[in-house]
DNA sequence: TCTGGGGTCCTAGGACCC
DNA sequence: TCTGGGGTCCTAGGACCC
């Protein structure tokens, strides 16, 4: 089988282009929440050398000088682009795994390297023409030699944004011969560091290694991908998202928090987006665990991480128990004198919802199902209305705590040519959880 | 002044059991 | 001083990813 990997280029860079085609040569980045970090650069920006994960603060004067458009970002705006990539790139492949808001894994029947180049830069053409989006496409008969391929083609303007890892062994090691191990997805610092006192340095050193010795001194995750860079697969195309396991929600606040009162308030706030999460998926945790700390870039000030979990029995999706678990988190850890600078909520133990409802009849059967009715409404309410229209009093009215996001792109509705296209005959797309971050 | 958010997987070690 | 040999389950923490 012909894997490759579909990859969105600088891609909230690029849907703010798409949103606003004057940006057109213009360098652009994306800030991440609370206009903190660059989380996305275009490559007239990358030019510029700003750093990705920079804090704004350190980049806004080059920024300024070389006009440099800023953006905070907008995850729902970015969701709406993802769904029309992803759905070009299932009518083109076999198989598709939705990896992530701006990437995707693609199944093709075997074929000559030729075909497969070719085959990649058809795609490449469908996608920008449909979307205004452009990705590279790396292809490989492994997932981890698809993402190689697909940095290569990233890294090189002559490949026109394809590259295909060939299929004789011989030709392979020779490609990969000046490539450091590190540049391999599921390296980093830690494993590569181990790899080289072991004389493994490149990439074509790791697949010449023996699976085995690799497993003696890297685990599993090295003797997989000594596996992988040989060219056989241990990780295939996933088309149905596995049950998530955690959910957590947390931000960090526009201003250092001191007020208990207002931490509560922030607690509950993401106790609630956790829930709303939670049924969305059809899921019920057991275990909600609140945390909160402080701004680690302040060594001056007391520092404090600190977090509690609360037991919830029997598993809930209901917001205000939620609320209330993590209020007496919050109370399990409470201490005055630190200035928090950020808070959130974990929530664990999910299993499907249907399956842990209270089976004794008359102990708490009533209860939860009003409370289950109570959530169904307000998520209808919300759905019609816009998200957190209806929301629990707990979370707050003010919400001082809030961060800023002061550079948001408008949407105007009054310009057609803007308006997201929706396409009534398209193809189902697997049932793929896209994750929202980068 | 200002420094992101949301995940998964693996391993080691302890509790507990027979 | 010496004091079995497994097995499972759970948890904490590291490493890595987008």
């Amino acid at each position: 089988m012909l894997r490759a990997l579909a990859d969105c280029n600088n891609f909230y860079a690029s849907c703010e282009r798409a949103l606003n085609p004057a940006l057109e040569g213009v360098p652009v980045i994306v800030l991440s929440n609370n206009d903190g970090c660059v989380v996305a650069r275009s490559s007239e920006a990358k030019a510029l050398g700003i750093p990705m994960g920079a804090p704004f603060f350190q980049v806004r004067r080059l920024c300024e000088t070389h006009g440099v458009h800023v953006a905070s970002s907008n995850f729902a705006v970015y969701g709406d682009f993802s769904a029309r990539v992803m759905e070009v790139l299932a009518e083109q492949a076999r198989d598709i795994e939705v990896y992530s808001i701006d990437e995707a894994f693609l199944g093709f029947p075997d074929m000559p390297d030729a075909e497969a180049e070719a085959l990649g830069r058809r795609i490449r053409e469908e996608v920008r023409a449909r979307t205004g989006i452009g990705v590279s496409i790396g292809l490989a008969p492994t997932l981890l030699l698809c993402k190689l391929a697909n940095e290569l083609a990233k890294g090189d303007r002559a490949s026109g944004g394809v590259r295909v890892i060939p299929s004789d062994p011989a030709a392979r090691l020779a490609l990969t011969r000046p490539l450091a191990v590190d540049r391999l997805w599921g390296v980093g610092p830690g494993l590569a560091s181990r790899l080289r006192s072991h004389g493994i340095v490149t990439v074509a050193d790791l697949a010449e290694a023996e699976p085995a010795r690799l497993r003696s001194f890297a685990g599993v995750v090295g003797e997989r991908l000594a596996l992988e860079a040989r060219g056989v697969p241990c990780r295939d195309l996933v088309e149905e998202a596995a049950p998530r396991r955690s959910i957590l929600s947390s931000r960090s606040f526009g201003h250092p928090v001191t007020d208990r009162a207002e931490l509560e308030e922030a607690l509950a706030y993401h106790a609630a987006q956790a829930a709303r999460k939670l049924r969305e998926d059809g899921l019920v945790a057991s275990e909600l665990v609140g945390f909160a700390r402080t701004n680690k870039h302040r060594p001056d000030e007391p520092q404090r991480r600190a977090e509690a979990a609360v037991r919830l029995d029997p598993p809930t999706q209901d917001a205000r128990r939620l609320a209330a678990a993590a209020a007496q988190a919050l109370a399990g850890f409470w201490e005055p004198g630190f200035r928090w600078k950020k808070a959130g909520v974990f929530l664990l133990g999910l299993s499907p919802a249907d399956r842990s409802q209270p089976m004794l009849p008359g102990l708490g059967a009533g209860e939860s199902e009003a409370r289950r009715r109570l959530m169904t409404a307000m998520d209808a309410l919300n759905a019609k209305l816009g998200r957190d229209v209806v929301r629990l009093a707990s979370t707050g009215l003010e919400r001082a705590w809030k961060g800023k996001s002061e550079r948001l792109t408008e949407l105007s509705t009054t310009d057609a040519e803007r308006l997201p296209v929706a396409k009534a005959d398209g193809p189902r797309l697997p049932r793929t959880r896209i994750r929202f971050h980068e």
